[in-house]
RNA sequence: GGAGGGGUUCCCGAGUGGCCAAAGGGAUCAGACUGUAAAUCUGACGCGAAAGCUUCGGUGGUUCGAAUCCACCCCCCUCCA
């Protein structure tokens, strides 16, 4: 490899597999190459499983290439089966094309469109395949597929070999939607090179081929890989849910926090995979972060990085604005216009009419989102882990709601900062 | 079509007439220890403040009493054709 940015990729465990690994450093240096990353509308947003490719588009940008981010109103509609154990449910045409909306409007944030010939663009697989026909598509793309190679794909083979799975002919169909995909941004952007998650090889070597039956052009493949932690559990997940990057579904208060909670053994690669910082300015924390007594400081470089990434740096001063006023020390010293600051910034909050208080503690706690059930806050009062404006409240005190949430325990006559454990906080309002 | 094995609480998986809201493990929540970490230990873990209410694929039935027995139905798996 003669690159350099494959080497920092290298250096930073984005590279998983590369198709046309020979010829692809010296395409890459030979000028500025066009590359593209598909994501399918399968919510109103993406979350941070996204982020990978998101932010490799943006490193191929950065050393001067072209990126599209190719946003599937048409693939979505279908539905990808690579490594999914089950077929999945179909979403109505107007849902999916409200997502490609919303969609769209995130993945331009993380790419530059006014960088020269290296500006980015977005482009909707829906514009070239919604007017083709089923027999062109059959007798000009469909010729090209062999379905004794297609039912080979590692990706599908559980989903073919395994008894009680199966696989729909319409998800089966995707692969060579994809690979049109590619063909096609070869021929209209001179695009040659596709990223995508490991779990994407098979449907972008599909597309090289076809680009090279179609076109004559020789096309390039690189997948990253999948990001796993070092204790084995699912990565992108909290107690309250998927981490998404859209600040409506998961805060920026939130999304910092999850970042900070990251584990001392995976905090290192994560600084690598998601963030521009350099390798050796990561490895320097990591040397620094060694040689100190307590807590690293690493998670809080991350945590820091990837929030200003995506939400900015006004997401990110809120973030930090929340975690100060919880976490290190008094929040006695919030003012007034504080308290509706923090709720503004993303802090989980509700306005709790005085005249309609609940019966119980358990019940107040339980429909804020603080816990599942009253079991586990019934637990927590008895174990003084539920903090009133700093006041521990105990399971005796259960049913005496309007003492817990007394006009004198007030904050500014109305505000009441409930924390429930070490991290799960909400802010009620009296009125 | 034939033979056999299954469907249990978020997941895996015990349980074959009362002691079963149902073993055990995982996940999750809380506590201790810490660094808002990991590991470990402790407690909770169907819902409910409680009284109590609702669960063991579905519907009926037997019984004082069923996840457990019977009938029918639905679904899944393995082997054979």
């Amino acid at each position: 490899m003669s690159s350099e940015l494959l080497k920092d990729l290298e250096a930073r465990g984005l590279i998983f597999q590369i198709a046309g690994e020979a010829e692809l450093p010296a395409w890459l240096d030979g000028g500025s190459r066009t590359l593209y990353c598909g994501f399918d509308p399968t919510a109103d947003s993406l979350h941070i499983g996204s982020l990978v490719p998101l932010l490799m588009l943006r490193r191929f940008q950065l050393a001067g290439h072209k990126p599209l981010a190719l946003v599937g109103g048409a693939t979505g509609l279908i539905g990808d089966p690579s490594f999914k154990a089950q077929e999945r449910q179909l979403n109505t045409p107007d849902v999916v094309a409200g997502w490609v909306d919303k969609i769209r409007d995130q993945v331009s944030k993380f790419i530059d469109f006014d960088a020269g010939e290296a500006s980015a663009e977005v482009v909707n697989n829906l514009d070239w395949t919604e007017d083709v026909s089923v027999l062109d598509f059959l007798r000009d793309i469909g010729k090209h597929f062999s379905v004794n190679a297609m039912i080979q794909k590692e990706s599908v083979k559980q989903r073919i070999e395994r008894e009680g799975s199966g696989i729909s002919f319409t998800e089966f169909s995707y692969m060579i939607l994809q690979s049109y995909d590619f063909a096609e941004l070869n021929k209209r952007h001179g695009c040659s090179l596709q990223i995508g998650g490991s779990d994407q090889w098979g449907n972008i070597t599909g597309g090289i081929d076809l680009t090279r039956r179609l076109h004559g052009n020789q096309a390039f493949g690189l997948t990253m890989p999948l990001i796993t932690k070092s204790d084995g559990t699912k990565f992108g997940k909290t107690e309250s849910g998927t981490v998404w990057l859209d600040p409506a579904r998961t805060s920026p208060y939130a999304f910092y926090q999850f970042w900070l909670g990251t584990a001392d053994a995976d905090v290192y690669n994560f600084l690598r995979f998601f963030t521009f910082l350099d390798v050796d300015a990561i490895a320097e924390i990591e040397r620094s972060d060694a040689e100190r007594q307590g807590r690293p400081a690493a998670q809080g470089v991350l945590a820091e990085e990837v929030t200003r990434i995506v939400h900015g740096d006004e997401g990110l001063a809120a973030a930090v604005r929340i975690t100060d006023a919880l976490f290190s020390g008094s929040f006695e010293a919030l003012s007034e216009d504080d308290f509706g600051q923090l709720r503004q910034d993303g802090l989980p909050a509700s306005t709790v009419a005085r005249a309609e208080l609940p019966e119980t503690l358990t019940q107040m706690l339980t429909e804020a989102g603080m816990a599942a059930s009253g079991k586990q806050v019934k637990d927590a009062l008895g174990r003084d882990a539920v903090l009133v404006n700093g006041v521990a409240a105990s399971w005796a005190q259960n049913a005496a709601v309007a003492d817990v949430f007394s006009q004198d325990a007030a904050r500014f006559g109305r505000f009441y900062l409930v924390r429930l454990g070490k991290k799960k906080y909400h802010l009620f309002e009296m009125v």
